[in-house]
DNA sequence: AAATATACTGAACAGTGTTTAGTAAAGTCA
DNA sequence: TGACTTTACTAAACACTGTTCAGTATATTT
């Protein structure tokens, strides 16, 4: 019989009103600002409902988090039209900034929050999302290696030093740390920096 | 008559007062969980006296991250004694990494954090700490180029791509992002990614 | 039609930062 | 010394927060 089938469907479509409301809100106002009883205000059930479809708070900003590396994932594979590698390289380096400025409070739960990766801590998970990511980075540099467009050295220890460089210049201008610099200055001195350092990984 | 200057003393005190038992169960519990009503017992005041001391929870957490600075600075200082200024280089940025492990509640407040730095934002306050350790940066990445052990480059882009650099790191592993390696692995990357890196910077 | 299972909620628990009105002690001045 | 003022402090409240649980109304099954 299709009870339980329209019986789950609808347990889905209760999840993702929830989700799409939290999601929204989220990016609106950020990770605070988004109550339980805001979500639900928001979709018309009471707080306590919320609780039949998520274990807590941190569950569905762990979900909203997936959905960010949904995004971010999509914007990756745009890389995948440039022929050299290196260019690639550089390319999605850029991007990954361009994600972070264009989508803070998505790079806050992806890369910088608690919240969303203790929720998988505590259920023993991997961290999927972001292992896709960063093999897709150290696929990538391997390839440049191999081509000869990039210094020989250890795949690990190149990705794990461009994404630490990339993610710090990111976090330290999300988190409001170059106040040494006006807004101008910052825009500028973070491409001068993104291309020469990248630039130092190039083999000459 | 000294009647005013008892009562500035003892303005300062239980300023220190609250501060002191705000930082050790800052350092124990981190920041959210430590909350100005605990705060309050511990010194047995009302929660209401705390705010004669200071406007909200932001400025006692801003006053801390003055003293996480502090302890900061008095490591920097220990690197004097060190001859060549590119193995200086490379001391203060092991011990950026090893303060930011011993110290982490410290290190989040000081350089991943809104709180703190918004209470200033809020002052018109210039982020006095930040700009005294990046100038301390800048100075010594100056002294390497200037005695040709470092490749010639901007002093700004090359102090902001070794901070960001390093703070991506550090921050990565403080929040959990190092997930696809072990433990032992993080430890031995991380030190290979940092020597490498900076011998990037390094002038052959 | 009766019994069971599902979906939902009101109200409470235990906490949070912050404000305000009121009190008791300390200091000032005639 | 007594009256007035200032200072230091607090109880209680406000407006929130995440979360739980007993109870209810509806839907499904027997």
């Amino acid at each position: 019989m299709g009870i339980s089938e329209r019986k789950e469907r609808e347990k889905q479509e209760m999840r993702d009103l929830i989700l799409n409301a939290a999601t929204a809100m989220f990016i609106e106002e950020g990770y605070d600002k988004t109550s339980i009883r805001k979500i639900a205000d928001k979709i018309e059930y009471s707080p306590a409902t919320i609780y039949l479809y998520f274990k807590d708070k941190d569950e569905i900003f762990h979900a909203i988090h997936d959905k960010g590396f949904d995004k971010f994932f999509a914007l990756m594979e745009t890389t995948r039209s440039i022929e050299n590698p290196f260019d690639r390289l550089i390319r999605l380096s850029d991007l990954y900034i361009d994600f972070a400025y264009e989508n803070p409070e998505y790079y806050d739960l992806m890369f910088i929050m608690m919240a969303p990766i203790e929720a998988l801590t505590h259920n023993n998970e991997d961290w999927t999302c972001g292992f896709q990511a960063y093999n897709f980075l150290k696929a990538l540099i391997k390839e440049c290696m191999d081509e000869g467009l990039m210094k020989e050295m250890d795949v690990e220890v190149a990705a794990l030093s461009i994404w630490s460089f990339k993610h710090g210049m990111t976090s330290l201008a999300i988190r409001n740390r170059f106040k040494m610099y006006s807004e101008a200055e910052v825009k500028k001195l973070m491409k001068e920096s993104c291309d020469m350092m990248l630039d130092l990984f190039r083999k000459k």
